[in-house]
DNA sequence: TAGACGCGTTAACACCGTTTACTATGCAAG
DNA sequence: CTTGCATAGTAAACGGTGTTAACGCGTCTA
């Protein structure tokens, strides 16, 4: 009636959609993921539990929604702060690491529910080979950034042939999901991602508490080291 | 009566203790961690759920016994590869990084209750500098063959000022836990522990699906080229 | 103005962890 | 042998959960 597409129900509709997903965050953030249920976020939003079946088909579905919106948060906030960076793609790349690693401490529930152990209903989902998988969907900016890098200045590595014949033919999905990705560049992006991944998560999920009192410290060591590799300068 | 120590009711206390961490294990490996119920290992095993509380205080107390068995099994399928890999302290630490590789993607969702994400009551355990801490446990196999072969032939490392200015003090846990550990040693475990970790993990996760085909191929890689760095022969 | 549809309700079912009260059984001492 | 007690199990119940079914009301539309 009043504008063009967005008609009233729709829009009443979107914000119980929100409303819905932000209880189930603050659920989640102040007592895990288990605390998640219909009911208590129906309870929070002054409504019965069987009303949310208006907007998610199951309790999963809601808890994958969510995770979805998550990752959308973390890539967006990934990409300003390799925006931020300025033009130098190692001083990008070493951004978007250590804006990757704030938001995962500063949201480890929300981390693990991203990059944790999966529900088997949301394994199941990403044994597909999905574009809008959540890894490929926030590994863009990255493989980017590596990207542009290497046509600038490539870095040493492993000799072609070795790797083309080594793990050649199994980095197809990720180097045609790029157009034709060097395979320099496939392969130091997922040392590099993989390395960025496990030190955070570990540190995510107090795997490193026995060993480091500030993993900080280890990380930025331990991101030096790779950048350094990627021909940046010491310090 | 009959011997010393165990008493017929201690046996059968132990005994059913046993059948109930394996019933555990079955339900989780079938079901994922969610499937994991009294009631339902209580039916399995032709009892009520109140019994299982004379021998576990609660459910999450279980899942926690449990746990730590895992542990135990992984603990000990990596040292006996490492054992089996000969005298050269490399060949022992690709054997055991591959025991732990094979274990983990063969038991995904143990991986998973050991390595995943925490849950509120087992993360507040692990905030504590336990020396039976998990990755404590599990880390020293590595950790002793890192410090046989620096011992034997030391690998190249950044400057030890630079480290020990950067991250010296923020090591003290790990090294004071072997006995003054040269810090090149504990910075190599510890970036070696975290890539294998993040391999792995992403592995057993489904996170790499999206870009590589066939993990085992990147993993050989990325072991052999970390064991180069280590002074070991190429191929 | 009728009817269809969206959105919410209540009631109910089948689970779940946990507690309580109670009953047998095994064991050890008088 | 008997008495007594700790042990291991039971049934019943409480409060919580996801989910479904049947129903009522408001809004939009033909």
């Amino acid at each position: 009636m009043t504008t063009t597409s967005p008609t009233r129900r729709e829009r009443l509709r979107t914000a119980t959609v929100s409303e819905i997903k932000e209880g189930a965050r603050r659920l989640l953030v102040s007592g895990g993921q288990q605390a998640v249920s219909l009911r208590a976020i129906a309870r929070d939003m002054g409504m019965t539990a069987p009303a949310i079946y208006r907007y998610f088909p199951s309790l999963e579905a809601l808890v994958k929604a969510l995770a979805d919106d998550l990752m959308d948060e973390l890539a967006a906030t990934v990409t300003a702060a390799g925006e931020a960076a300025g033009d130098d793609p190692t001083a990008q790349l070493g951004g978007m690491a250590r804006a990757f690693r704030r938001w995962s401490i500063g949201h480890p529930v929300e981390f693990g529910l991203i990059f944790g152990t999966p529900n088997p209903a949301l394994g199941d989902l990403s044994a597909e080979c999905d574009p809008n998988d959540p890894g490929s969907r926030f590994g863009r900016p990255y493989l980017e950034a590596f990207l542009r890098l290497w046509e600038r200045s490539p870095w040493p590595t492993p000799p072609r042939e070795l790797m083309e014949a080594r793990l050649g033919p199994y980095l197809e999905p990720l180097r045609q999901s790029q157009g034709d990705l060097p395979i320099e560049v496939a392969y130091t992006f997922l040392s590099g991602w993989s390395r960025l991944y496990g030190l955070v998560a570990m540190e995510v999920f107090n795997q490193l508490r026995w060993a480091v009192t500030e993993p900080e410290a280890l990380f930025e060591v331990e991101m030096a080291m790779f950048l350094i590799q990627l021909g940046a300068a010491p310090d």
